[in-house]
Parts: C-alpha cells; structure tokens; sequence
DNA sequence: AGGTCTTTCCTTTTT
DNA sequence: GGAAAGACCT
C-alpha cells in the first residue's frame, strides 16, 4: 500500500488517507491535486476495497474529466468504463437518460447547446411579435435561463422587460419540453427535480456513491451545490477540493459562498491545506502571489516551492499585434532548437477570438499547434446541419432540427411553411410530427408535397439506419439530402466535405464502443457526447504548442507560457473596469495564468492592435504592472519608449518602423482633424460617448461609458467625432 | 422562396 | 475585418 503514497507529502497523505466523512481540501495552484485525487482513488479501490462502481467523480470541464479517467486507467490499471468520472453535465445526461421518463419526457431526449438555445429564444421573440431591436435576445435569454434557476428571480427585473421575460420562459419552457429538447441547464435541473421527485431513484443513487468527489468546488453555482448535496447519503463521504484564488466561473453563477454552506452543511468536516507548489520556480509563484494579493476579499495565502528562482519573466510589447505573434513564434523556433519540444508551449489568450492570428503565423512558420475552443468541430455549419438530420430522424417532434435540415438544403420549405405546421400543431393539439403529417389538410398542394417528400425520405433514412452500416448511412443521407450537391456549389465545400468524412470516423469509432446497443440507442449516445464535449480539438497534432483561452487552461501545466494581448481592454476586459466583482475575477484569470508557468513565463502585448476593423492603442495591462519590476526583464517595443535602445527590439528594425510609420499616416490621411480638449465630449462610432481626459501630441485619452472604458486613441483618428 | 447586396453587430470566459 | 442578419429584388 505504501507504493501508493510515495512522492506524497504529509499534507496530500492527509488528503488521501482521511477517506471517511467530509473532507475540504483547499489547494493552491500547482500543489499536487490531480495527483492527490487520483491517488486517493486509487486507495479507496485497492486499499479500503471499494468498488469503482460506488466512486462518483466530479469535474468541471471535459479536459479535466478526461486526464482524471486517463490517470486513473494509466497509473492505476483500473478500467474507467463503469466509473462515474464525469462533468456536471454528463453526469446529469447519463442519470436522465435512464430516468426521463418519469418526468414526462422521452428516453431519447436531445440536448442542445447553447448556440441553439440562442436562436430559439430569438425566434420565439420574433414569433411573439416582440421587437428585437427594443429586446436584446441575448440578454432576454440570460434573463431567461436565470428565471429556470430561480422561477421568483422575474421579481427582480423590471417592467418592461420583465413581461417580455415571462412570455419568452413560458414559451421556451413548453418548446423544449413539446420537442423533447433538454438544454444545459436542464441538464441539472431535471436530475435535481428527479431525485426530489423520485425517493427510489435517489435511494437508488445513495446506495450507489458511496463516495463522492469534487474538483475544482470554488467554481460550483448553486444548483450543481443542490445535486452534490442530493447525491451525497448518508455517510457524508464527500471529498471536495478548491482554491478561491482559482474561481473563475463567477460569469456562470459559480458562488464561492459555497464554501461556507459546505462547512454549515457538513459540520464536521477535516480541513486539509495544500501550500506546497511543486510546479513552478519561485519567480513565476513570486509574480503570481503578487498579483493575486491586489484582490481584497480573499484569505491571505502564499504559495511557495523548492524549485528555485529560476529565469525571470519576460515582457515583450511588439510594436503591432502582429509583431507580438512573430515573437512568439520566433522565441518558439529558437526554444525548440535549444531542445523544447512544441509540446512544451502553451499561449493563453483571454478571448478565443485572439488565437486567429497565431494559426495564421504559425500556419506560416509551420510550427505545429493544437487549439483548444470555440471553433470547435461540433460548431462548423456542416456538422451541425448533419447532426440535425440525425436528430430529426430519431425525433420527429424535434421541430427545432427539423428546420435546420430542411433548410439544408433548401427544398421550397421555408420559415411560411413552417411557421403555419407549428400553428396547426399548436392549435390543434398535435405533436409537431402529426402536423407534418397531416399537411396536405392545411398547406396548399405544392408545400404539402414537398414536406410529405422530405418525411418519406426521414422515414427511409430510418429504415437504411438499422440496415447498412454507419459509414454507408452517412454517404447514403449526404447523397439523397442534397447536400452532396450543395456543397459542389460553395467554395468551402471542400472543407465542409472532409469534415463530414471526419464526422464519419467518429460514428465508426463510436460503433465499436457501443457494440451491444440498437443502432437508434447507439446514436441517441453518439450525439449526447457531441452535444457534451463541444470542445473537442483536431488530435492528429502528436507534438503541437497549445493555443487556448485562460479558462482552459485552468489544471493544465506547461514548461513555457505565453500569457498574450495583456493590454487594458483585452485583458482585463474593458466592460470589467466598472465593475470591482467582475474586475478581480480577471485578476484571478491572471493568477490561474501565470501558475500555468513551470519554468518560463512570457507576458507580451502589443502598442497597437487592431479591434473591430480599427487601429487602437491600448494601455499595457494593469496585470503586467502588479508584477513586481525585479522580476520582469523587458524586451520590444516597451523597451524602445523607455530606455530608447535595445539592439534585440524589434522595434528598431527599420521595417518595422516603416510599418508603423506608414500604418499612422494612412490612419490620418483621412482628412480629419479634431481640435480636442480636456472635457470636451465626443462620439465615437465604435465606443459612443465619451469624455475627453487628456490630450497629448497626437494621442488623446477618452473615457467611454461603461461596457468601453477608459482608452487612449489617436486624437484625428476619423472614428471620432467632437460634439458640439 | 430564394439569391444577392447592404448593414449591423461583434469579442468574454464553459457545459 | 468578418460573420450574420436584414433589405431588396427576381
């Protein structure tokens, strides 16, 4: 058994060993706590006899789900297939999929994401004759999902957006629930309605999970709280690890109150502290503890380690974004060469939308690259008007799916058409399958048709699924949809088309894993998980640098990191400037940045930068500053103003300047000028209103109002506009 | 209904 | 600057 806890300290022992009753363990970045999880584990199954069966794992993404399943198979040899090692969500799909029935809903439900939510909120709005210009359906849905939270939350909004929020929770409420569609949030609102509802099926559960684990608890909102603590019986075997200073899921709801519920609720618990880093050298954990201490509502807490100081951390500041990325990618070429694998690199953007310039240089320099985020496979127009095939042809009162395919291609049914099968439905009282039945009773003979058309097909295509194999069934619905076809006609039809053929080898693989399924159960699992793991990448990369967002990053350690775009307004986030909550939720996005770091850490952004088609300078990020200057060596562009020579700035090279030169003038050359002052107030066509603050040389600084900020931008730039 | 041109909106972050 | 929605025409 002691094989085990080699390599552990005293206080990951404690973690490990303390298997009953509750437990918290608070655990600083970088101490150990993967390790800890799984090994504890590990002791539960072989020491204390456990069956892998009564463990329930919790996680918060995808990613960390699967290093734990990859940790626990690996280092442990123990087959992960009936272990419940999941994320919220998953966890909830995987209950719901065998107990749905009894709220109502059909066994083979659809989850949808929450690009889909969007879209439905929008046209149920539009529907209701609510105007979306007055209404923003992105925050009458935010608005919306809150109400599914908390139905009282409607008392806090105000008229007049509280009506339009009500119409809209009611209607998509119903929908949902008419088209056997389950969101996100359902997800865990169903399981917790379920097992309140239900005692079976949560004594059920109770005698199941004899033990329950939770990672990452400082980003738990309160309804994940409320299943933990339903799931949870009555030996109180719940193991929770967290550290405040990495809660980064505010945004979602995640409450850091939690922590103090958990220690009312379960009064009894042993607390274990993890301090020790075992990851970083002290120059990257000094930087970070510096940072993070600027945040006034958290317990003082200093990480430390044994590793040394080790290099200190680089600034760059390019002249242009553009030079920023050539940077990296050049101190990338030049690490690899000294004996880095690209593997060993990681670039941490704040916002997703930052990663399009590093594929294009990398692309460029050839340096491989793995990107993590939101232009995921699952996303692409292609594979989501496939998968809504595959969805309507499982579920034909999907009507949701139903105009996604029907309109791909476009086969003379349109949103009319539609529109009148939903009211019939909705009049009658029929499900929206009987209405696309009956619509030769209500449609006039040409739309009729051609619906009657597309439902034989669906019913066809029903039929092929349990007949032929999944490869056949794919090029077999390609081809009769049209969609073959179509693709010849659009310029990235061939794109499009491999990744449908990708598509294809994931229902394969997929094939083997559920072997002894129907074919219709088998896929009702296959398209859970795309709906699930929204985030997954292009594997074929073996040896890549990872592009992804903070948030991502969040558990994951690389030897070199580059924290990139630190400027105010990228990151921090301009809207946060108002807002203290919000602004040092970034500062902790920093944090979790920068302990990312084992041996190098690079901060770098750029002097101008372009944003929404403009040219802007922004600030360097008030986060570079708060790391203390002894620890920082400077290169580029920041270099160049303040000391004016560096020979290894970039800056200097007269292309460069060149550039820079070149790109001001053409800004200017827009014949105009704005003889501003300190309080004079202006427009701008991005920002709106503002108020000038100062004004130097051909700079000026301007605030805007709240979402934009305090910006510094060129006094004549032609987007700006004095008011009289 | 559907194709093309024009305008608008956009950048948080994840499941 | 680019995607997506809207306007306008066939």
């Amino acid at each position: 058994m002691n094989d085990l806890l080699i390599g552990l300290n005293e206080k990951q022992r404690e973690a490990v060993l303390q298997t009953e009753g509750p437990v918290m363990a608070i655990a600083g970045a970088g101490s150990g706590k993967t390790s800890v999880l799984t090994k504890r584990i590990a002791y539960l199954i072989f020491e204390k006899n456990v069956n892998p069966q009564n463990i329930l794992a919790i996680t918060f993404t995808n990613k960390a789900a699967n290093e734990m399943k990859q940790r626990v198979r690996q280092a442990l040899g123990i087959n992960t297939y009936d272990m419940w090692i999941s994320t919220f969500h998953s966890m909830g799909a995987r209950i719901l999929r065998d107990y749905i029935e009894r709220l109502g809903y059909k066994r083979n439900f659809q989850i949808i994401d929450d690009d889909d939510t969007h879209q439905l909120v929008k046209n149920l709005m539009k529907k209701s004759n609510i105007d979306t210009k007055l209404f923003n359906p992105k925050i009458i849905r935010n608005l919306v999902l809150k109400m599914k939270f908390d139905e009282d939350f409607i008392k806090s909004i105000e008229a007049p957006i509280n009506e339009v929020v009500a119409i809209i929770y009611k209607k998509y409420q119903s929908y949902l629930f008419e088209s056997n569609l389950v969101d996100f949030e359902d997800l865990l609102l169903l399981t917790i309605k379920l097992l309140k509802q239900e005692q079976d099926v949560k004594a059920y559960f109770n005698n199941k999970f004899h033990y329950v684990l939770v990672d990452e608890f400082q980003d738990t909102n309160n309804v994940q709280y409320e299943l933990i603590k339903l799931l949870v019986n009555e030996n109180k075997n719940i193991f929770i690890v967290g550290d405040e200073d990495q809660s980064i899921y505010a945004f979602r709801g995640a409450n850091i109150e939690n922590i103090n519920k958990f220690k009312r609720d379960y009064k009894n618990y042993y607390l274990v502290l993890l301090e020790q880093n075992y990851r970083s050298t002290n120059n990257i954990l000094n930087a970070a503890n510096n940072i993070i201490q600027n945040n006034s509502t958290r317990i003082p807490k200093n990480l430390f380690s044994e590793k040394g100081k080790g290099e200190p951390i680089t600034h760059y500041k390019g002249v242009t974004a553009r030079d920023e990325v050539e940077y990296v990618a050049m101190k990338i070429i030049h690490m690899v060469r000294k004996g880095y694998e690209y593997n060993d690199f990681a670039i941490l953007y704040r916002a997703n939308s930052t990663s399009r310039s590093f594929e294009d240089v990398f692309l460029q320099k050839q340096i491989p690259y793995r990107i993590f985020g939101n232009t995921s496979f699952f996303k692409r127009k292609e594979i989501k008007d496939f998968t809504a095939y595959l969805r309507f042809i499982l579920n034909n009162d999907d009507a949701f799916s139903f105009i996604r395919a029907v309109s791909a291609p476009r086969r003379g049914i349109g949103p009319v058409t539609i529109e009148r099968v939903v009211d019939y439905a909705a009049n009658n009282g029929l499900a929206f399958s009987d209405a696309l039945r009956l619509s030769s009773d209500f449609l006039g003979k040409t739309a009729s048709n051609k619906i009657t058309a597309f439902m034989d097909m669906m019913v066809d295509f029903r039929t092929q699924l349990d007949d032929i194999p999944f490869t056949d069934f794919v090029d077999y619905v390609l081809d009769k949809t049209g969609y073959i076809d179509m693709l010849k006609l659009d310029d990235k039809g061939d794109v499009r088309y491999e990744n449908l053929l990708e598509f294809k080898t994931i229902l394969a693989e997929n094939n083997e894993i559920y072997e002894d399924l129907t074919k219709e159960e088998m896929l009702t699992y296959i398209l859970e998980d795309i709906a699930l793991k929204s985030e997954e990448t292009k594997e074929d990369v073996e040896n890549g640098v990872t592009l992804m967002t903070l948030h991502s990053a969040k558990g994951l350690e690389f030897r070199v990191v580059f924290i990139v775009a630190l400027e105010m307004g990228m990151f921090p986030l301009s809207r946060t400037f108002g807002d203290r909550f919000e602004f040092e939720e970034e500062r902790r996005l920093m944090y979790v940045g920068v302990t990312r770091a084992k041996e190098k850490l690079f901060v770098t952004n750029a002097d101008t930068r372009q944003t929404y088609g403009e040219t802007l300078r922004n600030a360097d990020s008030v986060f570079i500053e708060e790391i203390p200057a002894e620890l920082l060596h400077r290169e580029g562009y920041s270099v160049a103003v303040n000391r004016s020579k560096n020979v290894n700035s970039v800056y200097q090279r007269p292309e460069y300047k060149r550039q820079i030169d070149q790109k001001r003038k053409s800004l200017l050359s827009k014949d105009n000028t704005n003889d501003l002052n300190k309080g004079d107030k202006v427009i701008h066509k991005v920002f709106g209103d503002g108020v000038v603050v100062s004004v130097a040389g051909d700079h000026c600084v301007i605030a805007f109002q709240v979402p934009h900020g305090i910006k510094t931008l060129l006094k004549d730039h032609p987007a700006i506009s004095k008011k009289k």
